[in-house]
DNA sequence: TCTGGGGTCCTAGGACCC
DNA sequence: TCTGGGGTCCTAGGACCC
């Protein structure tokens, strides 16, 4: 039996919920009818564009570019700071709704689900039109728009949801995929970014149908495992479930542009006494140990770096990942101005075994867990911060 | 007031083992 | 004494996504 899959994609996702935040609090002005874009705090280096609105997508701004360069292409252009904890909201209810049809959801981001709907026609009925039902639902209750694509795989929703934006419910089925997909251009399709695009064009493969229609052995030379893949995209072919729950974490990480370049080692260390922190709640929360830690670095020239390695005893404490954070940072950093620093954990695991020790590495490490088990439980009760590490003090002057 | 931050997966090459 | 080959693990870097 043919799948039938839905992908839900929330219009200008990060602008939309802050226009609906600002007119909840008595704006009159929607700022998805004007140019607009939501954006970092400049003043901190973190000035690009995270989403747009369609009046400033007409005007040429891209996301991701930074916001001085959207500001050259249109004469106002209305600026909002980004509100991570609001957007959180806002994605959970528009979750929940979802949730209501199937059970066989995936969150694959923020503003994006994929929903199996195989098999519900009994119960819901046409699914084409229960699209277009989940889609006004949406916008009566949380008042904003989504595009849904329907159709027989997930990469074909996906394709079809980025059809014709906004509000719109597009269908990309088997039997469409020649019609409704072949004729775009190779760098539509999901999984061709800009380097791949670059050697395609050079090939001579221009459309998904030329990509459709290439020799795989050549696609395989010039792209190896990603050969393969792109053509079957190419071919509407993709046999990945729907997973739920979201497949869990692989990695915790966090990383920041600091307001200023960095060439005190002094400094670099007390960003990654922050990170670790960050990072450290995060795994706690999850109830994992990692066995890889990696620090990122990026300079002044934008050249970016990373090196990791691999522990033998997991970890979770924020001393301990700060240790191996410096360690990291002590071998890799050539002493060059550092724009931002990045950490984190990967390779997690449930709980911590422990190699039967030679070293008294292990037994630091259970210490430290105990330790930080108490303060995490301080810290909930009484508010974070309540405890910190002696040496975090000492850092913060 | 000049370019964010969160992820996943793949691969080449070196180390090491037999 | 003159150079194997298979396999695994680890690291760094790259490509892609939102």
């Amino acid at each position: 039996m043919q799948r039938i899959i839905f992908h839900v994609d929330v219009n200008n996702a990060f602008l939309s919920w802050s226009a609906i935040e600002m007119l909840k609090k008595g704006s009159k002005l929607d700022i998805r009818t004007i140019p607009s874009v939501v954006g970092g705090d400049e003043k901190k280096r973190k000035g690009v564009v995270l989403a747009k609105s369609f009046p400033a997508k007409k005007a040429g701004i891209v996301t991701g570019e930074p916001i001085y360069m959207a500001r050259r292409k249109v004469d106002k252009l209305f600026v909002v700071q980004s509100n991570k904890e609001k957007y959180k909201e806002y994605s959970d209810a528009f979750y929940d709704i979802l949730c209501k049809y199937t059970p066989v959801i995936e969150r694959y981001s923020i503003d994006e689900c994929f929903m199996d709907m195989t098999g519900t026609k009994m119960i819901f009925g046409n699914p084409v039109d229960l699209a277009y039902k989940i889609k006004d639902e949406i916008y009566k209750k949380l008042g904003f728009t989504v595009n849904v694509g329907v159709a027989n795989n997930k990469l074909c929703a996906k394709m079809a949801s980025d059809f014709e934006k906004p509000n719109k419910v597009h269908t990309l089925f088997n039997n469409e995929i020649k019609t409704k997909m072949w004729s775009l251009n190779v760098d539509d399709l999901f999984m061709v970014g800009k380097s791949s695009s670059k050697k395609l064009h050079e090939l001579g493969i221009n459309t998904i149908k030329d990509l459709a229609k290439a020799d795989v052995a050549m696609l395989n030379r010039y792209f190896k495992s990603m050969g393969k893949i792109m053509y079957e995209y190419a071919n509407g072919i993709d046999l990945s479930p729907v997973e739920r729950p979201m497949p869990k974490n692989q990695g915790i990480g966090n990383s920041t542009t600091l307001p200023e370049d960095v060439t005190e080692l002094i400094e670099l260390k007390k960003v990654l006494r922050k990170l670790s922190s960050m990072v450290g709640i995060r795994l706690r929360l999850e109830n994992k140990y990692a066995t890889v830690v990696s620090v990122q670095l990026k300079n002044n020239n934008f050249f970016n770096y990373q090196h990791q390695k691999k522990l033998v005893n997991p970890i979770s404490s924020n001393e301990d990942i700060y240790e191996n954070a410096c360690e990291l940072l002590k071998n890799m950093w050539k002493g060059d101005p550092i724009r931002l620093v990045g950490l984190r954990v990967s390779d997690l695991t449930d709980k911590t075994y422990e190699q039967i020790s030679l070293f008294e590495e292990a037994g630091k490490t259970k210490k430290r867990d105990n330790v930080q088990k108490i303060v995490d439980e301080i810290n909930k009760k009484y508010g974070s911060n309540t405890i910190k590490s002696a040496a975090s003090f000492d850092e913060e002057e």
